[in-house]
DNA sequence: ATGACCACATCTTGTGGA
């Protein structure tokens, strides 16, 4: 049996813990990454998780923010916190390492800045906050394992990754710094699951809730799994489970998944 | 149609998201 990743954008646990519930039961993911919990680790449902065989680790924040990972085999050397900011109080990284039978998978939940509005401070930290995740990226993959970083990026890689990229253009999740600055962070040595899986252009993981932008598919891909050299190589299927974003009041990410030969 | 949302906090209105 392959070793199903996945990341999701829940946008508040507390208005999406059916939701997630819902769809552990139908994916069957092994271990997902979750982002934008808007709750503290003491109110996180982790309960409502573990019920359904599920490990948990929270790396939470009131209001904003807030990443997870959920587990259905041990979680070892859980560490929140990106490093080389101890100023940088968001809770926007957590990593964790699964062992399988067949050996260790590096994961790591991310939920970098929006960025907007840019130019402005928002768009300075988003852009520092990508030159920390590339400096501990590099740490990361001199210990040639299995690593993926899954996660919310709010980063379009491509025009491809766009409705129109015309109306995204100004936007902190399409500039061409912040695009630079991504895919700084893949030439390091990543691949992107989903393009490696899928060359068709728009296909998308993010729709608006504003502007009927879901009935018109105007969406961005912007969650991302980038997959160090050992993950890659393992690399057997990878998708977007579109249809939740049809749901009732559904979050506006749907969750993206890998499977990896382990 | 120059429009149109959602979640949170505690304020019935402002902030942040993307």
């Amino acid at each position: 049996m392959p070793l199903k990743i996945a990341t999701w954008n829940v946008n508040s646990i507390k208005a999406r813990a059916e939701h997630v519930a819902t769809w552990l039961k139908e994916a069957e993911p092994d271990v997902v990454c979750l982002q934008e919990l808007k709750c503290v680790d003491e109110n996180f449902p982790a309960a409502a998780f573990e019920e359904l065989g599920y490990n948990v680790a929270v790396h939470g924040q009131k209001t904003y923010n807030g990443v997870a990972i959920l587990s259905r085999l041990p979680l070892e050397d859980v560490s929140p916190r990106l490093p080389g900011d101890k100023s940088d109080e968001q809770a926007r990284y957590l990593e964790a390492v699964v062992s399988t039978t067949n050996g260790a998978v590096r994961v790591a939940s991310i939920y970098l800045p929006n960025g907007n509005p840019a130019p402005g401070e928002k768009y300075d930290y988003k852009l520092k906050w990508m030159a920390r995740l590339g400096k501990h990226a590099e740490k990361l993959l001199a210990y040639e394992e299995p690593l993926v970083l899954a996660g919310d990026f709010n980063v379009i890689p491509s025009p491809d990754d766009v409705h129109d990229a015309k109306a995204w253009a100004d936007d902190a999740l399409f500039l061409p710094e912040t695009r630079a600055a991504f895919q700084d962070l893949v030439y390091r040595g990543f691949t992107d699951a989903f393009r490696t899986a899928h060359a068709e252009p728009h296909r998308y993981t993010f729709w608006d809730y504003q502007r009927g932008a879901w009935q018109k598919d105007h969406g961005i891909r912007i969650d991302h799994l980038l997959l160090s050299p050992q993950a890659a190589d393992r690399l057997q299927a990878c998708d977007i489970d579109k249809h939740v974003r049809g749901w009732e009041r559904p979050s506006d990410h749907v969750p993206v998944w890998i499977e990896l030969g382990v």
